[in-house]
DNA sequence: AGGTGTGAAATCGTTCACAGCC
DNA sequence: GGCTGTGAACGATTTCACACCT
């Protein structure tokens, strides 16, 4: 089957908001509900949750359990990944405490650095290597996932250094850099400063647009 | 004019380019190199410059300094914007230190946490507050912009308190939870969970997308 | 009555294709 | 010949509107 990409990102919030809302004790919630709590439409979050088989029930809405049970299966991955995290600045090091990056679909099992005051050193647990080890260490720990909170020039070497064995099958970047990936590579980027221009932007233009 | 979000998105991609083009004494360059360098079709880059007017020269291209004029010109607002942030912990303080905040278009001026340890502090040069004093601060400092880098479940007071007195017109959320806005206030999120979320994804359904 | 599921319509964004200029 | 500017075609996503179930 295939799902947009806006219709998985809504995914994830819905499953969140489930996830609240069962360990709130609620039993039932309507997509007009969880349209306003997330600030989309009553029809789409119908559309949305219909893709994969009829799981409300009309007149009545959906049950908290069921559908977060059902969202969770849609979105879990079948296993768990290893994840590479490169660039151990304050940015990586504010990712790895990040609470997002707890779960257990994914664990960032190895850092990477250039610094010689990092590599052998150990950061919340997880042993640094340097980055000239990368093919190897990606290989040898089966990390499939990288993520960069490198300087923008030092991005695109990243991608070449994870995919030179082939094994790195998504990236995050979240460098101010665009990458170049070799087709069948996924990569998403998160800019931080483009975000903060984008908002300057609809600012300057007042009140065009919303989330 | 209405522009496009990712239209806005891709200019600040371009000036981005063009500013290392233009330092690296490029003259002329075309819609397909930058393009190819970017990873957009060409008649993307087309489409998305003659928004703004004819700028290029047919049979020849752009002029690198021109054309980065012209583009820096559409992005700039009209005046530099006072920047708060909320919540300093690990990914407020590498907010704090990235390059990407180094701008003469904001600062951050001032910084809001609800720890003793570090309110009355500076961090990076800006004074830390209570947030509980937001909404007089806020109006004291002519701080229209919020950068929210606090857990998920103070997110929301955060913007209740920035538009208690009506002041703050964007915010830009970091924090893994959504927000209702009031009209007029425009709201981007950052939710670096979720782009991971949607990377494993696509990463189980294997080569259905890119970038 | 109330709320889901879903084709059809509308909107939004990208790509094509070609006329026009250098 | 090469490259821009742009209407028109296309594709993707959202919204509408209503049949259908409880």
């Amino acid at each position: 089957m295939k799902v947009a990409e806006p219709t998985v990102e809504r995914l994830v919030q819905y499953r969140r908001l489930l996830d609240r809302m069962d360990r709130d004790k609620v039993q039932v919630i309507s997509s007009k509900e969880i349209g306003d709590m997330l600030g989309f439409k009553a029809s789409q979050v119908r559309k949305d949750l219909s893709y994969f088989g009829e799981i409300g029930k009309r007149g009545v809405g959906y049950n908290v359990d069921r559908l977060l049970k059902h969202v969770s299966d849609i979105l879990s991955p079948p296993r768990k990944w290893n994840v590479g995290l490169v660039g151990v600045g304050r940015l990586g090091e504010a990712l790895l405490d990040h609470k997002a990056f707890l779960s257990d679909k994914y664990e960032i099992v190895a850092l990477f650095d250039v610094s010689d005051e990092k590599v052998g050193e150990t950061f919340f647990g997880r042993p640094c290597f340097h980055v000239d080890d990368m093919p190897e260490k990606l290989e040898e720990m089966d990390i499939e996932i990288l993520i960069l909170t490198v300087p923008k020039d030092a991005a695109q070497r990243c991608v070449d250094a994870g995919t030179e064995k082939g094994q790195i099958k998504g990236v995050l970047n979240f460098s101010p850099s665009s990458v170049v990936a070799p087709p069948g590579l996924i990569v998403y980027s998160v800019d931080i400063s483009v975000e903060l221009e984008k908002l300057l932007f609809y600012l300057k233009h007042e009140g065009t647009k919303s989330i």
